[in-house]
Parts: C-alpha cells; sequence; structure tokens
DNA sequence: TACTATTTTTGAACACGTTCAAACACATGC
DNA sequence: GCATGTGTTTGAACGTGTTCAAAAATAGTA
C-alpha cells in the first residue's frame, strides 16, 4: 500500500497505471486488458500495480469514483433552469449517460461484475455507499420545487425509488445495442413521464390502500428487519 | 465433442463428471469448486470434462436444464386445485423457489454470470430462450379461468411480464440473506397481491390512457425496432 | 485376426488475476 | 560517508479456466 502521505513520483505512478487501464479498457474492453498489459503499458512491473490498486476490479472503481467526481458539476450545469419533475428526472439522467457515454462498455463491465451485492464494485455494495448516496442526493434536491405535490409519507422514500429507476435505465442503456442507443432514449422520454404521472395519481384520495400498499413493498426490499 | 448416438460407457462418464460437479457446487460454492477438482472426484483428466462440457458455466446451465425439467410435475402438482390469480401466482413461483432451495448459492452463481444478455448463461440469452418460453407458459396458462378479466390488448404481454416479475422475485431470493428467506416470501407475497390489484385496475375505463403508456414501455423494453 | 478410422482420454501448456519474498531507492540520523 | 529504516519496485510463482497435440481405447472392415 503506498505511504498515507503520497510522493509527488508516488502520485505519478499511480496516475500512470490509471491512465493506461483507462486506455486498454476503452481499447480492449475490460476482460481483453490485462494486468500485465496495464502494467506494461504504464512502464511498471506487473506487481506495481498491485501496489496501488488492490484489484483489478479497483481500477475501475476508482476510475469511476473519479468520474462521478467530474460529473456532479456537469449535473449542476444539465440541470440550470430546467424546470418540472419530468424535465428534472429526464435531463439528470440524460447527464449521467451522456458523460459516462465513452466508456460504456467500461460501465458495462463494472455492472456485470456487480450484479451480487456483496461485490464490491456493487451499485448496493458497502463499498459504493458513497457514491450511491451523492446521487440519491440528486434525486431528493429534484424533488424540491418541482411542481408536483409529493404525499408526505411517500416524500421520505422517493429519493431511493428514483435512484432505482435510473439504476435500470443505466443497465438497459449499456446493454442497449440499438444504433446511438435511441431505444434507452425512448424508454428514459416515456418512462419519466408516467413516474411524474403516477406520483401525481399517488396523492388522490383514492389511491392512499394503494400507496400504502406501495410503501410496505419499498419497507420489504429495503430490509427493515 | 462426444458422438452424436453417444454409447453407454460415455453417456456414464458425462453423467459422472456432471455429478462430481453439482456435488461439489452445493459443497464449495460455484467458484470454490474447480475443473481440476471436479474431474479428480469424477475419476479422469481434467480435459475430460471438457470434452463433455465446452465451460465450466456449461456444465452448470446443463445442470439447470436438466433440473428444469424436473420442476415441471412438481409445478403442476403444487397448481393442482389452486384457483385465483394471486394464489396461482405466489404457488407458481413459490414451486420454483422449493425447487431450488438447496441450490440456491449455484442459481447465484448463475444469474451473477448472466447478468450481462449476451452471456449464454442469462436468462435473457438466446441459449436459454427454450427455458424461458417454457416458462412463460406456465403464466399464460394460470391466466386462463384465473378469476380477473385481463384487458384485451394487455393478454397478449402480461405472460412475458409476469415473467419478468419472476426473475426480479429470484434475484431478490438468492440475495436474500435473512433467515428462511422471509424477506422474499412477504415480497413475493404482497407483490402477487398487489399485481393482482393493479391488473384488475387496468381494466377500468378510466386507465386507458395509462395502460396504452404501459403497453408502449413494453414494446421499447421488447424492442420492436 | 490384423489393419484402419474414429471416438475418448490424457496431462502438459497457455494466459489470466493475484501474491509475495526479495531487491532496490531514498530519506533520515550520526 | 555510512548505516538504518521505510517506501517502492521487481519478477517469479500460484491456482484458475481453458486448449490441444498426442496417446489410448474402441469400432468397423476385410
Amino acid at each position: 500500500m503506498p505511504r498515507s502521505n503520497p510522493t509527488p513520483k508516488s502520485e505519478e505512478t499511480a496516475r500512470r497505471i490509471s491512465d493506461a487501464a483507462l486506455e486498454l479498457f476503452r481499447k480492449e474492453g475490460f476482460d481483453g486488458a490485462t494486468m500485465r498489459g496495464i502494467a506494461k503499458k504504464a512502464g511498471v512491473a506487473t506487481g506495481a500495480a498491485y501496489y496501488y490498486y488492490p484489484s483489478k476490479d479497483a481500477i475501475v472503481t476508482d476510475f469511476y469514483r473519479r468520474s462521478s467526481a467530474k460529473m456532479q458539476e456537469e449535473i449542476e450545469e444539465a440541470l440550470e433552469n430546467v424546470s418540472g419533475l419530468e424535465n428534472r428526472l429526464r435531463t439528470l439522467i440524460e447527464a449521467k449517460l451522456t458523460h459516462f457515454s465513452p466508456t460504456r462498455g467500461v460501465l458495462r463491465a463494472l455492472l456485470r461484475s456487480g450484479s451480487d451485492p456483496k461485490h464490491p464494485l456493487s451499485p448496493f455494495s458497502e463499498e459504493t455507499r458513497e457514491i450511491r448516496e451523492a446521487d440519491i442526493a440528486w434525486f431528493q434536491r429534484i424533488l424540491v420545487d418541482c411542481g408536483v405535490r409529493i404525499p408526505q409519507d411517500l416524500e421520505p422514500e422517493l429519493p431511493a425509488v428514483l435512484w432505482f429507476f435510473q439504476m435500470g435505465i443505466i443497465y438497459f442503456w449499456v446493454n442497449d445495442e440499438s444504433p446511438g442507443q435511441t431505444r434507452t432514449s425512448q424508454l428514459l422520454a416515456l418512462s419519466a413521464k408516467s413516474i411524474v404521472t403516477l406520483i401525481r395519481l399517488s396523492g388522490l384520495p383514492r389511491m392512499k390502500p394503494l400507496r400504502k400498499t406501495t410503501l410496505q413493498l419499498i419497507g420489504i426490499v429495503k430490509g427493515n428487519k
């Protein structure tokens, strides 16, 4: 493990390995890029990569983490002057897809390993909690003053539910082989609209039992043991 | 590849490998069971396993395929004298979970590799189409004379939608670490009830626009290019 | 039976992710 | 300048899934 107070040289090496990895991931895909290849491209021995990153997966996680950080301001910009829940929802998710567009294949690999919630790469894992919570906060934010009345009992759960919806879109997107991923665009547009409609409907007095049931379902999935 | 017209001896070897694999999968998990270990337990050389099965994954697929075949009559029995859509839906899925209960860990491994739709193990892949279609047929069957009026335009899509719902339950189940997987039981009970309610509601005249939108969403996901 | 063709079996070899003892580089104290 | 300790780098080695040329067993034919 590198020292907690890294020297410039040490940081430089870590960056070279990370850069080499990303380039090879892009060019050869996650499986095609080998640790030996990455190390070679970075000009170090195979083991050096493991001095800076505990695993191949960790390199991807790190890339994703840094990428997410950069993405924050892109989202900020994209959401500027966008009003209405439907527009905001679509814009927020579109901003993410646009951001990860050049590395869609890498993201696919990341989600593949991540279908096991105990795997560190999983979007549901303990290791990615920070990213996830920052992500959910965005959904919380687009809900305030969005022009749609949110039932009080639904309000605390809605951000996480919308995040879950977003994960579904992303899963669809990484596997969407239609040219330009137009199918995902269609799906996003229509499902964002539907979700807003459902939220609106959920406020109707007649819908209270159905809403209660939905909240119960959310509780079970969240695992309030 | 073994001959198309296999000798008894050849079949015996294949079965020994398959049995050894299943036993090791059970005992050591999918990753813990190695091809060398499987071959050794079966009393053959490492390469022999690859003469009968193209890959480690293929052994799991084969197990799943044979297991599914056996499961058919179990489902048949379970559904006997069960009436009402909600009961049938829950019973059908429960029968599957019960059947795979002793090999839940193996199934988890199978679904892990299978989150990529192009992977042969994926429940959405071309390779598993036969199993999938047989599966969907069950949902078609429990819909006839179930006591719930199904809107005509929804009817052809509903079996696949319910199958998709089932896949969600199974994903939840293989990762459910609550004792006895009680969380899954709760989720299944409540969501089966909700689904039937939604189908009932979808028939209401006022719900036509929402139903049309849902059908459009289904169309996009199915990928009618 | 003897010879040939085909099916089955073998185990070494490959590339992979990962580990680790050893070697190296460099700062600090004398 | 030298010694000591710590951070860094190396490359061989391990166990994995998988491949494959060669050997062995079997089937078919004259």
